[in-house]
DNA sequence: TCAATGCGATGCGTTTTTTGCATCACCTAT
DNA sequence: ATAGGTGATGCAAAAAACGCATCGCATTGA
């Protein structure tokens, strides 16, 4: 769609903050795309981009209009999904973020889940923190985000929420196996594989820790569940996840045992399904998302919507 | 602005329902424009118009894709306003519809006072009936409208709603003119200036017709607010109209007489001060519709927002 | 202090796109 | 049958976009 390039062209300028670096990305001379700017600024009236001796930089009406140029692009694959969709195929792109906790065996589930019926959809998958996941939403980089125990502000509509007790996982063969459920307290005695960075995993297992003034021996921090899966088939060791993780497919947690923490140790987690607020997702996106919400429901009956 | 001209010349053809009375419209050749359509509909991937003996006509995929148009280029304007707005200078375009009893007193008033503040803002005044009203606003022709008794769809948001009592209006010499209220039936005596077509003040008439079994004598139908008040200076007839189309300006009502119907005989009628919903207002009609919610809130106590 | 490097802006010739004219094929109403 | 309307199309001219070479400027590194 040549409407879209032309907006594209700024959109990546903006994203460069390089005119040249920019116009490689774009497989254009840095001189026709210099002159498409100046074209526009002289079009708006009045400069978007400051001029540095490194690059350029959005001014503050050059942030009003990318936001315009990005909605609008985002807009209109809508639109064309909508059209392509009157002919009967559905078509489309969807692009979800979240974290390592739904990267693992939700969200690919779900996905072929819905490709099974439309595959003419295609996806995009971005591992994102919850902040990052919030901001790509923001800038129209993304259409669906899962955010992991986080603070929403306003400008996203929580489409779900799903509440994840903590599990610890271990060989089936583990002497805590046999038990039904576990306290912290009863993980102390054991090598914990643990969360590294600010997850809501981690969040989840420091709440637990303050609370039960458990001192666990964290002997490998890593976020990567299929790591934390495979390691502790190797050793005694405890790992933690939560069952939008592991559930539903009975190959991860095969030799494994996933044991629920009770709730008095550690508080469960809230799993946010969030798009941006105001604005009206494609129609193969707004189809996953409901597919999403529909699993979420069945599977965990106390989801939200 | 370039890329607005292009979207314009597909709306413009949308509306005419021809390509060669659009390309006069727009000063092109007739060949151009239909290229640009063919060249559209090939990006699109799908055609957008129907080829009829007597022109062109939208498809579904056309309607879709001109409400796309249309909602980005009042998206445009709007952010080309806040764009300038950032430089001191209050800049805007403003389109309001509504029926002749907005037109009489109120929005002129209104207007001259926005523009002593902002004398950069030019407006557009457009008279509709409530239906039309409400079609220019989902079409993105208006930015503001006021709608008279009637029931309002769910794709408007009601920004304010005020209501409204009837009025009789007479010569100041008038018998009737030493009354502080009226009943119905006391105009039975006299020829009747009525509201012409189904307007909100026709309806209001109406409904007391039927409650109070008066047979008005209607003498002379006119929706033109500015007749009645004039005629009912040169013959002792009684006129109707709604306190926004004559009070705050004394010349107005200068040598008339205007007296309050008994609620119980004529219920007041509901004026709304509607926009499109989900759709941002540029500064300055935001500020506009602000002002005018303001006043309404003074002058009428009673006013909803 | 003096290159060296990287940035956006600009003049000019070339290429690509868009436009206008003339004309075609088609339908409708007279 | 004819006259007047519609949108589509071939072809040449006009306009716009593009790429190359180059400029001016600021920062960086020896």
């Amino acid at each position: 769609m040549r409407h879209l390039t032309h907006l594209r062209y700024i959109d990546v300028v903006a994203r460069e903050r390089s005119i040249r670096k920019a116009s490689e990305k774009l497989n254009i001379t840095s001189t026709a795309l210099n002159r498409r700017i100046l074209a526009l600024e002289e079009e708006v009236g009045t400069p978007l981009f400051e001029r540095l001796p490194s690059g350029v930089r959005l001014n503050t009406a050059g942030e009003l209009f990318i936001q315009h140029i990005r909605s609008q692009m985002t807009d209109l694959s809508r639109v064309l999904s909508q059209i392509s969709d009157l002919s009967g195929v559905r078509r489309g792109h969807v692009t979800v973020s979240g974290g390592p906790e739904i990267l693992a065996s939700f969200l690919p589930k779900q996905i072929a889940q819905y490709r099974q019926e439309f595959d003419a959809v295609q996806f995009d998958v971005i591992r994102h923190s919850p902040a990052e996941s919030l901001e790509a939403l923001m800038n129209f980089e993304t259409d669906i985000a899962f955010v992991f125990d986080s603070v929403l502000p306003s400008d996203v509509h929580i489409v779900a929420s799903v509440s994840q007790p903590l599990y610890a996982l271990m060989q089936d063969s583990h002497p805590l196996a046999t038990n039904s459920t576990l306290k912290l307290q009863d993980c102390l005695a054991w090598p914990i594989v643990s969360p590294q960075t600010d997850s809501g995993l981690k969040t989840m297992l420091e709440v637990g820790r303050v609370r039960t003034a458990a001192n666990l021996q964290t002997v490998i921090c890593t976020d990567e569940t299929e790591f934390v899966m495979d390691y502790v088939r190797h050793e005694q060791a405890v790992g933690f996840a939560i069952p939008l993780s592991f559930e539903g497919s009975a190959q991860v947690l095969s030799g494994l045992k996933a044991i629920a923490i009770e709730e008095r140790d550690v508080p469960p987690g809230i799993i946010h399904l969030v798009q941006r607020k105001g604005r009206v997702l494609s129609v193969a996106a707004a189809k996953f998302m409901d597919q999403m919400v529909q699993t979420l429901n069945r599977r965990f009956p106390d989801t939200t919507r």
